[in-house]
DNA sequence: AAAAATTTATTTGGGGCGTAAATTAATGTG
DNA sequence: CACATTAATTTACGCCCCAAATAAATTTTT
């Protein structure tokens, strides 16, 4: 009964280590992951060899310590390329990442349809990541490992999509159907949980144990990191914080159930408040322009969705007293929801004690946040496929 | 530098698994804890000859199976004895139990005060404590842990009390104050924590890694256990869920803020409303009764009061899609709150998914609730000093 | 009743992992 | 150049857990 999953296992610790660090001294690596000198001189000798790391020269930072001088390690960008693909409504963006995660290529292709059976979805991922390699100069034969994100219910260690709005059936075994069509290993998850990646690989998330990672696209979206990990719950349908509900019978939201944060605070909220005031403001940054520019009833609209906002993010901090919450968006049209405002609302709907409270940061990213939070998914399964604390299930 | 506290311990592990099991054979342990038969006959047998546990003699069931008998071992009862103590506004309740979770003792002390400077508070827990073991003809000597609950922000790792209402100092080492003046280990906790260890030791919990535990006392608590253990934030004032707002702008709660679930749903909110429509009804119990009798003022109170309960309920299953809900409750004054339509109308609120909603269970426990989860804390306390997994701080 | 089969528990020998302490390496200082 | 200082490596060892073999205790078969 060999025990598969419990132990991390000290190499994927400093593997770690080393990630949040950028580069980091061996004797400095020891005291952050616990570890003796004598195990990180063992586990990195290991490591160089396998190619995993690299040491690097020492930043001329004017350190004239005397003493043996430390000796950088950083993650060797070329032991793997990975590819992440974030499948969205209209279109799959694309990121070919190395292992350090630099980018090499992205690409966006916009879909014809929304809704795919389980193999034309894979075969889409397919020419969409080989349309990358190639763009970089690679094949498919140098990418170690595929990121996929979706929208809906999916239960990411099985790999199995219980639903989701771009597949024409439920509970798909996407990750074995798209492992065979792409010959890869494949590595699936909810797309609000690849933002927590993103953040935890390249992002804010980097240095913090215990995070909450909130997005607004269409829809709100949530991502768990709690002692590192990423918090799933029971059936893999949890951090639903767009559908928690904010107000009793209140807005009638997509699901069909009232109430929804989403209902007051997604595009389409916004755009049908604006057309039962006005019958203008066919999209929301003109609605947006409309509010910095004085006109009252859209003042009113935006306002309403910020304390909302608000409402829904002081829960979350009454409910989890994060380090940190990271606010990560791809346009600032949703600026609204992000303002100083919003936040220090939040301030006063908390518990008050003595200590400080959570920190809120803004997280710009571009449009590629996804599929780099895929990407960093995919480098998470590499490693895990590398020091064999992941089944593997690849055609 | 010795990792202290990364590594639970397998002889923990083991521990762990043979309470939720209350009896078990090796074999089936070796299967549980994932863990070799040679593994298991090596720990047990130290752990029987440290008396931890014991072996005891297979129930008679018609088990005619061949082969060589299991023998299930158990927790040994008499490895130690420990109290928990329940600090609360109007009185101290104290249970002694033995290491397995049987109440040898308790007693109830009414308070003269409601708030004590840090050493009155520890002598009132002495002579408590002092006062239960002697009705039970035992001394201090024979106590090997005590657990201590208050309400208030703790940071139980530390030990100190940030606040509460029962002290007249901030930031108080209380394990420290209490273990000098008992001379025995303290561990203090908040007081909605507890309830989530009595249901981890010896209710619901047994045998779920994942839940929520809520209580309604006067306020609304909750306690949050991830993956078997204790959930506490980063400043150690997480799980607010009385003060989770349930409508914007809402009615006033005692904690200032407004539209906390607590002042829709807690006993002097449903005062206040009772007040307000009839001027009678001076107790919770004669609003519910005349709910019950149809008086449809008291009716509204009492729904309203549900369907916020539910919200946010609802809310709490849509961000942690845990395994269980427990509604834990001392008092069936409570139980309009309790009651199957609340269930139903979480029901309605979630995420729907294929898959079967949580399990919300109610449990009805008795007034020691709470002293009982403390001495919960203290057994997980001693095991803990056994084993080396904590640090002790005893004068 | 003895032998065989079956199931559980223990013993044995060994391997992996990480450590403390000693050693080696590489630098600055006087 | 000797010496102090700091970092990294090597060495020897201990702990923990496991697979396999063995022992123990029972039922079934003959």
């Amino acid at each position: 009964m060999a025990n598969s999953s419990d132990q991390k296992g000290s190499k994927r610790l400093l593997l770690d280590a080393i990630r949040r660090a950028g580069t980091i001294a061996r004797i400095d690596l020891a005291q952050k992951a616990e570890l003796s000198q004598a195990s990180v001189t063992t586990l990195t000798a290991e490591m160089l060899r396998m190619g995993l790391i690299e040491e690097c020269a020492r930043a001329e930072t004017g350190d004239s310590r005397r003493g043996r001088p430390r000796v950088d390690l950083k993650l060797r960008g070329a032991a793997h390329v990975v590819a992440g693909v974030k499948f969205a409504n209209q279109s799959v963006s694309v990121v070919l990442s190395d292992f350090e995660g630099q980018i090499l290529a992205k690409l966006n292709t916009s879909l014809q349809q929304t809704v795919f059976s389980p193999t034309t979805l894979a075969a889409q991922i397919k020419s969409a990541v080989a349309a990358t390699a190639q763009s970089a100069g690679l094949s498919m034969g140098d990418i170690s490992a595929v990121g996929v994100g979706i929208a809906g219910t999916v239960d990411a260690p099985a790999g199995t999509v219980h639903w989701s709005p771009s597949l024409d059936q439920r509970n798909v075994p996407l990750r074995e159907v798209a492992a065979a069509a792409l010959n890869l290993p494949v590595f699936v998850d909810n797309d609000a949980n690849l933002v927590a990646m993103a953040e935890q690989y390249f992002g804010e998330g980097r240095n913090v144990t215990d995070y909450l990672v909130i997005t607004i696209e269409s829809g709100v979206g949530m991502g768990i990191v709690l002692n590192n990990e990423l918090y799933r719950g029971a059936r893999g349908c949890g951090a639903e914080f767009g559908h928690t509900k904010v107000q009793l019978d209140g807005a009638l939201c997509r699901c069909g159930q009232r109430g929804c944060l989403e209902a007051y605070v997604a595009d389409y909220a916004l755009l049908r408040e604006a057309q039962v005031a006005q019958g203008l403001h066919s999209n929301v940054d003109t609605l947006l322009q409309a509010a910095r520019d004085g006109d009252p009833m859209a003042q009113s609209i935006v306002h309403r969705a910020s304390r909302m906002f608000a409402m829904g993010l002081a829960n979350l901090v009454n409910i989890f007293d994060p380090q940190l919450i990271i606010l990560a968006g791809e346009r600032m049209s949703m600026d609204h929801l992000y303002a100083e405002e919003v936040i220090g609302s939040i301030r006063q709907s908390i518990v008050q004690v003595d200590l400080a409270p959570p920190q809120i940061k803004i997280h710009q990213w571009d449009d590629y946040m996804w599929a780099r939070g895929a990407a960093a998914f995919a480098i998470d399964g590499v490693i895990d496929l590398t020091f064999g604390t992941r089944i593997e299930h690849v055609a």
